[in-house]
DNA sequence: TTGAAAGCGGTACCAC
DNA sequence: GTGGTACCGCTTTCAA
């Protein structure tokens, strides 16, 4: 391994020359950055990040994204936030690793301390969560995808599942729909933030319309949108329309549908919320869909991190992005008559 | 941050000791390590992997899974990979970091010599790949998911492709099917491996049964599916059987074939190759395919990675596995007026 | 059994 | 503009 001495020795220089040279730290007279650069080439040197963070108690210029990946199935939608937080991350000169956590403030505490990262990107938010109090308690900068029941003072980047849901209510009430049900996830003990958020509201647009809200909970794969799908009609008969927040359940649902001869949009309009152009291209027909901004939020996400680390003073980057109507054939008038 | 000095100076022994019982590297009276462990429990110590790999140059006990995927969907099977592989680093006392990485040797090159990690896990590996050379080079003990074309001396798991292709066309020309074709990804200069031996196995075993192979190359997403599904009775109305190594375009392909009026099985018949039972599920009908073994092959992956890192000396370890195939409803027995 | 001390590869402050 | 050098947190000989 070729070290800064090495190339100091052959460059004839001392290692702080090196240094300054490497980092740009200072300013160096152009013939012997000439010189050291010639040594670096020559020798074939690479900075050690390692002894770099050390040097800096700290600062390796990795991130890490901490994502229950064990416990939760990752969607479409957060594989495409997860790439695009990468691709910004190596723009602004870092790596991003994406770091598989239990729910458990433990395991997020261990990592903190390490001062192998020097910050960290937390998905998959709960309303009151543990994570969020371990890094708070740890100083280790992170921003959230997502946010807790009370965001103040942290930084966060987040779907406003509330408006997008309100939308998704007013398309189909346009439409002559008001048998609103609700599908999303569920998950035995996580209280994710983003879906309580989406269901709250949800509640409250229908009961301000004067019609009882029709939350269902299903597990988030294939098979359950399946069975939910083929016995919709008849559990829900009066249901005209359907809020769907359960990317991997979408698609199954409208096989399960269809399969229980149930016409969508005919006799079932489908909207899907926070969903990707790619799931949205395995449904037939082809899913109506409120597109989750994964691209845009990864990159604020990593932006609102890295401005944590490089500006610990300025106030927390807080943002919001309400997902985007993506017309399908999902969704119909209501049939007068019903 | 509490450090080794912190818990030596509230112990009243030195920083050797400290390390001693923090590593088990050395006997230690028992009241002395009963005194250090008071400290640390009391000052909260957690040891700093950085400073310990920069020490001993490497040893943070922390692995990384490259993969390209900012270049490269991630399957279902991928993910399923990458949460078996990481359990099984918990289990064994490590962790696993997804780290993503391009296809070009040189970010493989510098995040080896950070030695931030003590050993990698390379997927998607390509027949001739420049990323395993840099590995090499840089003296980094790794493991492969998948193989080159020459794994000589290389620890790899795998997937028998061949195997499985085999079985795939011994179940169909059981049934009576004889023109199959074959469905895999293209992505533009990208010889992947595993694609490449399914490929050939398919060949040659056509050929060996006398009949024309038909290979057709679409790219990895759901409405490239649609798309091949739409327009396969028309452009392919001989063929009675499909091998699909496809997991983005099966859903797909087979909306794409209802579409347009294939019935499937009984127009055609379909079998998914390398397919996890999550995008299975997807399917309609139910796709009949074989099983990806991501789950035994992350597990295996990372005790092979291990081995490396922990016996060097011993010889690589070498796995395959073939997939296992699941009977679905989008296989029959082919016409027999056909 | 324990301690002192020399690094590991870099950084950055303080002189010159 | 450069060089000397004291750390950063931990590991590991070598002595005591």
């Amino acid at each position: 391994m070729v070290t800064m001495r090495d190339v100091a020795a052959r460059a004839g220089v001392s290692v702080a020359t090196v240094s300054f040279v490497v980092n740009g730290s200072k300013p160096v007279r152009a013939d012997t950055r000439e010189r050291v650069e010639e040594a670096m080439r020559s020798l074939g040197f690479r900075r050690n990040p390692v002894g770099a963070a050390l040097a800096r108690r700290g600062h390796t210029r990795i991130v890490a994204l901490l994502y229950p990946a064990l416990e939760r199935p990752l969607t479409p939608t957060a594989v495409a936030f997860f790439t695009s937080a990468s691709r910004r991350a190596r723009e602004r000169g870092y790596d991003l690793v994406m770091w598989p956590i239990g729910n458990d403030a433990e395991q997020v505490d261990v990592l903190a301390r390490t001062g192998l990262v020097d910050g960290v990107l937390l998905m998959e938010v709960q309303l009151d969560d543990p994570r969020v109090d371990a890094l708070r308690a740890a100083d280790v900068p992170f921003a959230l995808i997502g946010r807790t029941a009370d965001p103040d003072g942290l930084a966060f980047v987040d779907i406003d599942f509330p408006a997008s849901v309100l939308e998704a209510l007013d398309r189909l009430r346009t439409l002559g729909h008001s048998r609103i049900a609700f599908v999303a996830g569920s998950e035995p003990g996580y209280h994710h933030a983003a879906r309580t958020r989406a269901e709250v509201a949800y509640q409250d647009a229908m009961r301000a319309h004067g019609v009882e809200p029709t939350v269902i909970h299903i597990s988030e794969e294939p098979i359950a949108g399946r069975a939910l799908g083929a016995a919709f009609a008849v559990d829900h008969p009066d249901t005209t329309a359907v809020v769907l927040l359960n990317e991997h359940a979408a698609a199954g649902f409208l096989i399960g549908l269809a399969g229980a001869g149930t016409a969508v949009p005919h006799d079932l309009s489908v909207i899907s919320m926070g969903t990707s152009a790619y799931m949205a291209g395995m449904g037939e027909p082809r899913l109506t869909y409120m597109r989750a901004p994964g691209p845009e939020l990864g990159e604020w996400g990593l932006d609102a991190l890295l401005e944590r680390i490089l500006s610990p003073d300025e106030a927390p980057q807080q943002r919001l992005l309400a997902c985007e109507f993506v017309p399908g054939d999902t969704v119909e008038r209501v049939l007068t008559n019903r």
